[in-house]
DNA sequence: TTTCAGTCTGTGAACGCTCCCAGAACATTC
DNA sequence: GAATGTTCTGGGAGCGTTCACAGACTGAAA
């Protein structure tokens, strides 16, 4: 590899000195038009681009943001939500010309080194994706100080950790009126984990919409995986026979529940109707297709990314922002 | 934030000189036990960590690997491949303290960027994800003589780029030796876009087994999308009322093909047997659950890192890596 | 005792940039 | 024409490392 030219060279090239060339670079006041135009010229010539590293290492910035996966249980393989939230920070983070760093964040180890990565000073701010409650990650950064937001609210740190999230409560309302309206009498709901914001507030805005009648005995708890579905189905079932509709957190719950419903004979959405959340991919393919809440995941990381560079500009503080969800009727309700 | 430590500190802190703590950091030879010990429990004391920047500024190496994303349409989404290759090869990257950006690739202005963070030396390696064919970025990367991997083959550029795959033509034969065992006699398939690997050697595979009995009446083409397996599915229906199996080259599109069966009234998998490809999250939620061809992507995703990282240490050259795949045998043939 | 190879250590010189200061060049005002 | 600002430029210092080199200290062989 050809050995890449310097500041020293554009300065050469331009008939200038390096400090005029930086502070083209910077877009410093106090360059005359035509020494601006020079070097302009002379970077084009060179092909010259800044080296990154030799500035960091004076600026202290670097440029990168590190969005931080927790993955508890290899479970959230699951959650197709990833990789849509990965490609829209990455995009937004590009536009400013800010590099995105992925971790994970597993075990302790994984942990351990995301801090060590931070407190290097590797990265001007943290993403934090799908934290759980009581992760003690949150309180180190927290300690370190850098600027750290969450896609989706941080369970028992929503007033340290900003946030952009989807409006779970009020989607799940969406839902539970829309069963309601339909005629539907005995309304059960199968729940995320009531660790994490999903299952807490899904869970919130069914028993807003259907207060006293939202009984313990009609409501159940998944993990959001599929089988979890089956198997609350399953004993909603047995404990509530005649129950004529459920609203199931996720999608992909909701396909297992489906399944368990189906196994019973009973039909769907005559004898009992089904509704999800997510709109994610599986809600189209089940049979019935689900009728379900679609979540805005592209705005979400958009305005998570957003929070973020706000923060490392220094141009804070900063509010939590809940993005409105949509009511998608397919044939399952 | 207080001022970090630096090595100036540590050093002073373990009564040695700013190279033996070097040394001491890089396990450099002729090190005395004592400088050793000294400087380790300086360190510990100091909480001191390495200054990439400064590190990269002399080694010019950067520690960190780009993971290029490439997204033509919008639609790969869809994929849920994505979301395992990319924690997979975090996770092995980050065993040996690499760290992994991301960025997309999709029009030129992405293109642009990412030739400029390699070429700016920040990044010590490539990895290519679903990279099409004839994409001018792959060029720029072969003549700026980078470390680059893909992960799945780029089509014509199989030679130049190593990569590590799942073998898509076996697999594709695997399932169709199946449906000829189980007795179906007029076998279509749906293959995927001709200019990507799993379309070409998908429909290799299937070509494989059946030979001539392979007639251009009983292929269809798609993108991937359930959308685009629905509608193939009704042009082979149209030409070939009396097929009793089809080879779907994507779960997703299978999905669509199951639709569009059961909307003609055939039943799957007594009047039609269908067979999928990738057992993705959707193959267990269709109606009837898929039966499909495993693709070890976690294995894929590992193999290429390792392929990245020998070409990095320069411990090359490296062969392209072919992975098995496994016939998943569900309820639809 | 001298010689020599092998270990170990400290130091100056980069790496490529930004920051800051001193001073030059130019306008403007009295 | 001097005094005072304002704009612009060059270059030294320093960011935190690694690397190469020179020199000091060992112990064994001559």
């Amino acid at each position: 590899m050809a050995k890449r030219p310097t500041i020293h060279d554009v300065a050469a090239a331009a008939g200038v000195s390096r400090g005029t060339v930086s502070r083209v670079l910077n877009d410093d006041r106090y360059v005359s038009p035509a020494a601006h135009a020079a070097v302009r010229r002379a970077i084009a010539e060179t092909g010259y681009i800044v080296n990154r590293n030799a500035r960091s290492l004076v600026t202290q910035r670097t440029g990168s943001v590190v969005m931080v996966l927790s993955e508890p249980h290899e479970m959230v393989f699951e959650d197709p939500n990833y990789s849509t939230t990965i490609r829209t920070a990455s995009r937004r983070l590009a536009d400013r010309d800010v590099s995105l760093v992925i971790m994970l964040a597993g075990d302790d180890g994984d942990r351990e080194r995301v801090v060590r990565y931070v407190r290097g000073g590797h990265a001007d701010g943290v993403l934090l994706m799908s934290t759980h409650a009581g992760d003690p990650l949150v309180d180190e950064l927290e300690s370190m100080r850098i600027p750290a937001v969450a896609c989706g609210a941080v369970v028992g740190k929503e007033n340290v950790i900003p946030y952009a999230a989807a409006d779970d409560r009020e989607g799940a309302r969406q839902m539970t009126r829309y069963l309601v309206e339909q005629g539907r009498k005995k309304i059960a709901t199968i729940t995320g984990p009531m660790d994490t914001p999903g299952g807490i507030q899904r869970l919130e805005g069914f028993a807003d919409v259907l207060g006293r009648k939202a009984s313990k005995k009609l409501i159940e708890h998944g993990d959001w995986t599929q089988l979890s579905g089956e198997s609350a189905m399953a004993r909603l079932l047995e404990r509530t026979p005649d129950l004529d509709a459920v609203f199931v957190a996720s999608d992909l719950m909701a396909a297992g529940a489906l399944a368990t419903l189906r196994a019973a004979g009973r039909r769907v959405p005559d004898d009992v109707a089904v509704g999800g959340f997510d709109d994610s991919s599986v809600a189209a393919t089940t049979h019935p297709p689900l009728t379900t809440i679609r979540q805005p995941l592209a705005e979400v990381a958009e305005a998570t990314v957003r929070l973020l560079l706000t923060l490392i500009d220094g141009a804070g503080p900063v509010e939590p922002v809940i993005l409105p969800t949509r009511l998608i009727i397919r044939e399952s309700a």
